[in-house]
RNA sequence: GGCCCCAUCGUCUAGUCAGGUCCAGGACACCAGGUUUUCAUCCUGGUAACGCGGGUUCGAAUCCCGCUGGGGUCACCA
């Protein structure tokens, strides 16, 4: 297993537990640009050394996620994906499953047990508890107080050849520990600060330290880029590998990023925003389907209770409430694009430190911007809120600058997986058609739908706002009414139905009448869509199509007559 | 609570390592004006910050100390 010590490996090592969480995302993005910076390989490992929540489905849905921010690995699992193979194993040191390496951890632990590094305790877990909270009760700071090495060497190892249930620590070294952090600086912690801690469960699993520090070594893992949670366990690390004998990674924690508040971003900010608006509207029982009465009331009586994501998303769609996005799937669902997302995100924290032509500052990138630039020096070390709107106005500057195909393409793609009534109602040509009314009023492709909702209600339906209609049609001394009856037999006759011919002909009807645009656009809005604001008009009118406008310029008409009669 | 990390506009940040060119620059948000048939886009301008207290120095956002504040971590989770 050669490896080269010259080429920067990098890796992102998820436990498949959930769905990938925005923080994640951060991370892998990070450390496979900064492997790519230095045209070296970025790496995917599984860690699912947690068997009781570790599941197949989250690991699939994490690597989805990746694929579709556009994070590639050049090593990891071999999944097919959308008909794509995504990563291998030139290098012949997988499996990239912890799950699949428990003999090579066992033969590690083995040596660090037959070296004296490390040893078998037998405690149980209730005897440990039980001394733990002694520890808090006379407010002394908890360690595990080495009582095994208490039991000669000898009966030690004839206990754990016997069977008898185990776990085996990590013998600390006495000496403090320096890790020399590429962000932070040099960080020592002392020897008191660590306990000898355990590397090998009961159930014969590694914990995460020991698996991490022998995946990175055997993987040739050269820089480790993680969240700052782990600075502390980073002497730990290093503790191992000096008792392996292995050469330590270059270390980089980045600071962590939480919500505007202040408060972690969390997976039940989403269940807590459901119930706090559950509680609003009071309802009584569960309004979805699938989701029981009494499951429901427990749910809400719950703090840390969580909902399934399917049925927190009805929920939410059923209170009409917008559910805080917090894994990448949220994101996704929201209508958000993997570029702007990403960009975001690499700015949260790293600061490119260069400058734009006209003298600002570098913010917007794309990802072989990052590709090329990203390193540890522009990371900031202070924690960051992730602000939603800055992310928002990113994403809606993305939209608006995508060519009207690739608009109409993408937003499509997302209806199709988040919106289908979308997709039944337009055609791909309608989208296109619709694109570049659409795409500088929304700020994503969710909202796409709510600039053209009045394409969605059914002609004898529109309910005509009566602010706008009296301000429009009745209001003044050339009555709008007046040029709409005038118009409505003109607008018969336009052919073909286009923006481009809909935007002449109510132009040349102007000229014809000499009456400023806005006397004619206003109540011809009000009568197509109810309101008074829409995108451009002959877009608003080609959208419905020709029989749609004139029915509804009709029914308008009606409206206003009746309103005026009323009046008189 | 122990240990560790951090601290510039409301938010993300540049500037801090090599103290003066910083009465602190950019972006988002906000406010005002302009373009536009509405809305949105777009353009122009504006409000807004060096947490506090001590030092060092001719001079400190920048160096040192203390305080305050925020965060992380103390699992047979990762």
């Amino acid at each position: 297993m050669p490896i080269d010590p010259n080429t920067v490996i990098t890796r992102f090592a998820p436990s498949p537990t959930g769905h990938l969480h925005i923080g994640g995302a951060r991370t892998a993005l990070l450390c496979w640009a900064y492997a790519k910076r230095h045209n070296g390989r970025f790496l995917l490992r599984i860690e699912d050394t947690d068997q009781t929540r570790s599941s197949e489905s989250s690991m699939k849905g994490i690597l989805e996620d990746l694929a579709w921010l556009g994070i590639d690995w050049a090593d990891g699992p071999d999944l097919k994906y959308n008909d794509r193979t995504i990563g291998g194993d030139e290098r012949g040191v997988g499996p990239y499953f912890q799950a699949q390496r428990l003999d090579i951890y066992n033969e590690h632990i083995t040596r660090l047990i037959e070296s004296d590094h490390a040893y078998p305790a037998f405690e149980t877990p209730e005897e440990l508890e039980a001394k733990r909270r002694e520890a808090i009760e006379a407010k002394v700071g908890y360690k595990y107080d080495r009582s095994a090495l208490d039991i000669p060497r000898e009966e030690r190892m004839q206990r754990m050849a016997d069977g008898e249930p185990h776990v085996v620590r990590l013998k600390m070294p006495d000496s403090p520990i320096t890790v020399h952090d590429q962000i932070l600086g040099d960080v020592t912690v002392g020897p008191d600060e660590f306990d000898d801690f355990i590397i090998r469960k009961r159930d014969g699993y590694p914990t995460y330290h020991l698996a991490v520090v022998v995946d990175d070594a055997l993987m040739g893992v050269t820089h480790v880029l993680r969240g700052q949670e782990h600075l502390i366990n980073t002497p730990r690390h290093i503790a191992i590998q000096q008792a392996l004998g292995f050469d330590s990674p270059t270390y980089a924690h980045m600071p962590l990023i939480f919500n505007s508040d202040g408060s972690k971003m969390s997976k039940r900010d989403k269940d807590k925003t459901a119930k706090k608006a559950v509680k609003e509207a009071k309802l009584e029982g569960s309004p979805i389907d699938g989701l029981s009465d009494a499951d429901f009331a427990k749910w809400l009586k719950d703090k840390t209770r969580q909902l399934p994501s399917d049925q927190l998303i009805a929920l939410a769609r059923h209170l009409d409430v917008h559910l805080p996005e917090i894994d990448v799937e949220d994101f996704r669902r929201a209508g958000y694009l993997p570029d702007a997302l990403n960009n975001y995100l690499a700015l949260l924290g790293w600061n490119p430190k260069a400058k734009n032509d006209d003298g600002t500052d570098v913010e917007r990138f794309d990802m072989g911007y990052l590709a090329s630039h990203y390193g540890f020096e522009g990371m900031g070390k202070g924690q960051a809120k992730f602000d939603r709107v800055k992310l928002l106005s990113f994403n809606a500057d993305s939209i608006a600058e995508l060519p009207d195909d690739a608009f109409a393409s993408r937003w499509r793609d997302w209806a199709s997986s988040y919106d289908p009534a979308l997709c039944e109602r337009f055609s791909a040509e309608d989208m296109l058609m619709l694109a570049p009314a659409v795409k500088t009023r929304c700020k994503t492709l969710a909202d796409g739908r709510g600039v053209i909702g009045f394409a969605f209600i059914e002609d004898n339906a529109i309910e005509f706002d009566g602010k706008a209609l009296h301000k429009a049609l009745l209001k003044g001394e050339a009555k709008g009414l007046e040029m709409l009856k005038l118009f409505r037999d003109e607008a018969a006759t336009i052919d073909p139905f286009t923006p481009e011919a809909i935007e002449q002909a109510v132009k040349d009807f102007c000229e014809k009448h000499e009456v400023g645009m806005g006397k004619v656009a206003q109540p011809l809005r009000v009568a197509v869509t109810g309101g008074p604001v829409s995108p451009p008009l002959g877009q608003t009118l080609a959208i419905i199509g020709k029989d749609a406008a004139v029915t509804r310029i009709e029914r308008c008409i009606a409206e206003a007559e009746q309103a005026l009669s009323a009046k008189e």
